[in-house]
This record gives structure tokens, C-alpha cells and sequence, in this order.
RNA sequence: GCCGAAGUGGCGCAAUGGGUAGCGCAGGCGAUUUGUAAUCGCCCGGUUGCGGGUUCGAGUCCCGCCUUCGGCUCCA
């Protein structure tokens, strides 16, 4: 019985994928034996290695790889632990760059090593027994990866391997990929003509059909809805603005990478603009305020323009102009902590309503390193507050030190999309900065002036990211009350066109988005298109329909409900429609 | 931005070692009027991402640029 067997499953399989990464540079050196290696870890599912080699890496290249890895396996050779002092280990690794300035960095002057037959690494471990426990594995891609990942450092070679206990769930995991690319929301955008791109007129900018701008209005409609609910007002501000707006915010001097180059007008230079704080801030400066009107919410679907590099621009999930669903909450120090809590109250209603279980709450704090605005009692005050929202939720989160922007600590929360990437949607930041550079100012119990808290917070995170993920979330089968199209009436023959149309204008009217399929094509084929672009009802009417007054009902599922009266159908699909609560 | 790969009609793909750019779907027209995932026929449609170069001849080779894809860095 081996030590290993006795270990966590999570333990076995980091040990497992640590030690496939050795045996992955072993062979790498075997095929390149002037290679220079970085570092190989464990990963979710599997492990890499980054590889500085003499020439790029072909898709080829990974079948020779994993055989020469397979017989390192089949060999059992055991991996064996030692320590040496740092200057045997600066000889032992003399012509091996990267691992010398990872020696330097090692505290203490011992440092420890794995070796598995003549390999060697520099290495904590820890590592299986013997390289005959490594589970089935297999090598997926080859990728640049910057050294440290420091974009001013070197670009290495990275290899990524997926590795799994059993053969089973190594295939359920390739099966996942497969299912992932099925759910790509760059491919469903365009099958169910929902939005598209034109690179050649400017890449990163959405175009939206009118299926996908129908699903965003009624996310929209949904959300401002719920916004007046919950005390927010709306408002809409400009597009761009004079460049002393951004100076004052300090843009200019912070984020101008970001920012596009200015237009003239009149002389003055304008800007697109990055965000939406600085023109929110203005409506709240617009007279004085009373501690009595606090707290002030101030929402806003408001349409930004970011530089994005190139090489970052991905479907909907990473953009150049894009939609926040933003709002800024001005308040004082006694009412930040129930306005805190209450926009991840918010947020859970809206993960709740779309579906969405998985995601991962990330608390941000400040960088002790860097610098940042506001005193450190504001600071500690801030992120106890956040904290402190999140603990009594109950919800899982990590901490990410130093993590924070320079003006306040923030909660982000990332959704967790079909491959398992995360997408960070949800933010709530506190803001230290920008109250004081526009010196914003409420008249509190006593006559004073004082500082308002700023809160900026999205809740979707941006219309198109959401969208996105959204897509991808429900495989584009969205459900009845996102649905661009809800039901397709199918006539079988011209001769049941009128009647259709009676079907359809009767469902249109009770508020449901539904089209007649008048094609002069089989109901065969009507089915068919109507299923991949997975309409949740298709509503099929012929002789006996339009005798009975009603409709044959099929479900996007395949199921067929039978012929039901068409008033039964217009409440049941009416009931379904409303939100789940 | 960086590393690698790729770019052929709206979409998915073909085009032996450079030798007249094809197919399916979609679209148009016509026939068919059909009972739960593709009816048949005909037709239209591409200066092969853009710009140079090599060659008698370039979708195929070379250089530059643009864009996309997979990553890295960054981010809503």
C-alpha cells in the first residue's frame, strides 16, 4: 500500500500532476537537450511547463513528447528527494538560466531537488513515489507564457496537459471541451443571429441583431425595474468630455492607456469616455446636498469606450465599447455598511434569476506597497465593511492581497463560465479619490461640510460580457422570459396561414414574442430550423388545430404536449414567461 | 502588446510536388401543399484578408500590414 493511496484525493492528484510536469520536461530535454526550462506546476486540470527551446513548438511535436513520457511511466523509476547546499545547486543547474535566478531567490542556503532517473529539478515537491503512479494524462496545446509572468521578461514555451486519475474522467473532461466549443458564444452568436462583429470597420465593437437586442432589452427592462425598486435613479450622461473632466479625475494620469486619443472640438480637447464616475459625480454636484437626501443612488447603462490591446479582444467577454450596468451610491460613513450589503443582496437576485450557481467572490485589499489615496483608517474601515457583508451572507470568498485599485478595496465576483474560466462581472469598490478630487461635499446635522463615501458598483458587470457568459450558460437555449423568440407558430400548409396568423396575433397581444413560420417549406424542415435555433414552443397548426381552435404544442425538448386549446396555451406560456422569483 | 497557428463566396469546408477556384448549407426562381429534426429541380454568388515581391504562371513560395483563434500580460 502506498503512502500515496492514503492521501486526499485533492493531494493525489497535485502530487500526480506535478510530478507528469517533471516527466514532461524530462522528455522535452530528451527531444531539445539544450533546452532551458521554467517552471512546471499543477493546475485544476492538469499541469504545464514553460520551455525556452530553439525553435516553436508544432502541434507535432506534443505526440512525441507524450511517448517519450509514457515510457518514462512504464519504467517506474522512483522520484527521490534530496537537499544540497545553493552552490551545489548553482553547479548542478550551471547552464539552466531560469532555475539559477529561481535558486537566488530561495531562502536559507539549502535548497531541495526532485530526481526521477537522470532528470533532475529544482523543486519542493512534493512528488508521487514512483513515476509508475501517474495517472492517464494527455498534452493539449502549446503556448507563449512570459517568464515570471512578466510581459518585459522572455516568452517562453508553455505545454498544458490535462491529467486525471482514472481514464474516465480524463475523457469526461476532453468530452467538457468538446461541449464547451458546442457552447461558444462567438459560434451561437452568430447560428442564432444574435450580434456579430465587423473586424475590417473596427475590431472589439458589437453589432447587435435584433434577436440579440431583443434578450438585452429584457435583461434591461428587467434590471431597471428592479434598480427603482430598490431606491436607485436613473440617469443617462454624455458620451464624451472635456479633457479637464478626466484631469481633475485623474484618468489622465492613471488610465490614459486606456483611453482613446482625444477629439478637437472648438480647440478643446474631448474624450470618449472610459467610465462613467466623473459625469455621475457632476449630477451629484449639481447643487448642495443634505445629509437628509442620502444616500443618492445613481444608475446608468452607460456605454464605454476602452483601448483594449490586441491580442485581448474576445467575443463579447472582452470588448472595446461596451455597456456597463453602473450606478455610484454617495452616502454617509453610518449608511455604507446596509448599502454594501445591499448590493450583493442585489447581486444574488440577479445570479438567482439567470441561473447562474457557480461564481467566485474575490475581497480585494489594499496594496501595502503601492500607493493609494485616503487615510489607513478609511482603508481598514472600508475593508472591515466588505468583509464584514460578505461573512454574513455566508458566501465563500478569497482574499486577494494588495489586490485593490489605489482609490479603495472592492469586492469582485467572477462567474464561472462552461469550461470553467472565470468572468469577472460583479464589482462593488469603494471609492477614496474621487469624492476628494472633486471636492464633493453634503451638509450634515451640525451645518458642517463633509465628505460624502463613494460606492461604484455593476451588478451584470457589462450588457455584452453578460451576454456573453449567458449564452454560453444556457447553451443559447434560453428560457421563456429571455427568449428572443418564445414560440413559432408552424402552419403545415398555405391553406392554415390565416389561421397562424389569428394564433400569432392572438399571442402577441397577450405580450409574447412569436413569429409565424411561412415558408413555403415542409413542417419537417419548420421543426428543424425552429430547433436549432432552439425556440422554446413550437406551435404547429393544420386541419385539426383550426377546427379544435387550438394548437399541437412540441417543446424545444422534443416532447410533444399534444393539441391543447389556444387559450391554454397563451396562459401557460404567459405563467411561464414571468420570472421565476 | 507578446508567442504560436490561421485567413478561400453569408456559413462550414475542398483544391496532388505552384498550371484555367470546387462542394454542401444559406439565398433567388420554379414545382410540390406536405402532421413533429432537412421535398425536388434550376440559378445567382469568390479579383482566395490587404499591399508588395519571386515566376511564363501564385489560393499554394517570400516580405510587410490587418484580422481571427489558442495562450501570456491586462480587464467589465
Amino acid at each position: 500500500m502506498s503512502e500515496l493511496a492514503g492521501l486526499p484525493k485533492e493531494e493525489r492528484l497535485y502530487r500526480m500532476r506535478h510530478s507528469a510536469a517533471h516527466i514532461m520536461a524530462e522528455a522535452v530535454l530528451k527531444l531539445f537537450p539544450g533546452a532551458k526550462l521554467g517552471i512546471g506546476p499543477p493546475i485544476d486540470t492538469g499541469f504545464y511547463y514553460d520551455f525556452d527551446l530553439p525553435r516553436p513548438l508544432t502541434p507535432d511535436d506534443l505526440p512525441r513528447i507524450e511517448e517519450l513520457m509514457r515510457e518514462r511511466v512504464a519504467s517506474d523509476v522512483p522520484f527521490i528527494h534530496e537537499e544540497i547546499s545553493k552552490e551545489e545547486a548553482r553547479r548542478l543547474f550551471a547552464d539552466q538560466t531560469y532555475k539559477l535566478e529561481l535558486i537566488d531567490e530561495i531562502e536559507g542556503d539549502r535548497v531541495s531537488l526532485y530526481r526521477h532517473g537522470d532528470f533532475v529539478d529544482l523543486c519542493q515537491g512534493p512528488h508521487v513515489e514512483r513515476t509508475g503512479q501517474v495517472p492517464p494524462f494527455k498534452l493539449l496545446s502549446v503556448a507563449g507564457a512570459y517568464w515570471r509572468g512578466d510581459e518585459r521578461r522572455p516568452m517562453l514555451q508553455r505545454i498544458y496537459g490535462a491529467l486525471f486519475e482514472t481514464q474516465e474522467e480524463l475523457e469526461e473532461y476532453l468530452r467538457r471541451l468538446e461541449e464547451a466549443q458546442r457552447r461558444d458564444h462567438r459560434r451561437l452568436g452568430r447560428e442564432l443571429d444574435l450580434f456579430s462583429f465587423h473586424e475590417e470597420y473596427g475590431p472589439g465593437l458589437v453589432y447587435w441583431h435584433p434577436k440579440g437586442a431583443r434578450v438585452r432589452a429584457v435583461i434591461e427592462d428587467f434590471w431597471r425595474r428592479e434598480h427603482f425598486r430598490r431606491g436607485y435613479e436613473l440617469v443617462y450622461t454624455p458620451h464624451i468630455g472635456r479633457a479637464t473632466l478626466w484631469q481633475i479625475s485623474g484618468h489622465l494620469d492613471f488610465y490614459a492607456e486606456n483611453m482613446y486619443s482625444p477629439m478637437d472640438v472648438d480647440g478643446q480637447a474631448y474624450y470618449l469616455k472610459p467610465m462613467n464616475c466623473p459625469f455621475h459625480i457632476q449630477i451629484y454636484k449639481s447643487r448642495v446636498r443634505s445629509y437628509r437626501e442620502l444616500p443618492i443612488r445613481l444608475a446608468e447603462l452607460g456605454t464605454v469606450y476602452r483601448y483594449e490591446r490586441s491580442g485581448v479582444l474576445h467575443g463579447l467577454l472582452r470588448v472595446r465599447g461596451f455597456t456597463q450596468d453602473d450606478a455610484h451610491i454617495f452616502c454617509r460613513p453610518d449608511q455604507v455598511q446596509e448599502e454594501i450589503e445591499a448590493c450583493l443582496d442585489f447581486m444574488l437576485l440577479f445570479f438567482e434569476a439567470f441561473g447562474f450557481r457557480e461564481f467566485r467572490v474575490y475581497l480585494s485589499t489594499r496594496d501595502a506597497e503601492g500607493k493609494y489615496a485616503g487615510s489607513l483608517e478609511d482603508w481598514q474601515m472600508a475593508e472591515a465593511t466588505l468583509r464584514r457583508a460578505v461573512e454574513d451572507r455566508g458566501l465563500a470568498y478569497q482574499v486577494d492581497e494588495g489586490g485593490a485599485v489605489f482609490y479603495g478595496p472592492k469586492i469582485d465576483v467572477k462567474l464561472v463560465d462552461a469550461i470553467g474560466r472565470e468572468w469577472q462581472c460583479t464589482t462593488v469598490q469603494f471609492d477614496f479619490n474621487l469624492p476628494e478630487r472633486f471636492d464633493m461635499t453634503y451638509v450634515a446635522a451640525d451645518g458642517s461640510r463633509q465628505r460624502p463615501y463613494m460606492v461604484h458598483r455593476a451588478m451584470l458587470g457589462s450588457m455584452e460580457r453578460f451576454l456573453g457568459v449567458l449564452i454560453e450558460h444556457y447553451a443559447g437555449a434560453f428560457p421563456l422570459w429571455l427568449a428572443p423568440v418564445q414560440a413559432v407558430v408552424i402552419p403545415i400548409a398555405d391553406r392554415h396561414l390565416p389561421y397562424a396568423r389569428q394564433v400569432a396575433q392572438r399571442l402577441k397581444e397577450a405580450d409574447l414574442r412569436v413569429e409565424v413560420d411561412d415558408r413555403q417549406e415542409r413542417m419537417q424542415a419548420k421543426i428543424r430550423d425552429a430547433q436549432l435555433q432552439k425556440v422554446p414552443y413550437m406551435l404547429i397548426v393544420g386541419d385539426r388545430e383550426a377546427q379544435a381552435a387550438g394548437v399541437a404544442v412540441r417543446l424545444r425538448s422534443g416532447e410533444d404536449l399534444g393539441t391543447l386549446p389556444l387559450d391554454e396555451v397563451v396562459s401557460r406560456l404567459t405563467a411561464e414567461s414571468r420570472r421565476a422569483p
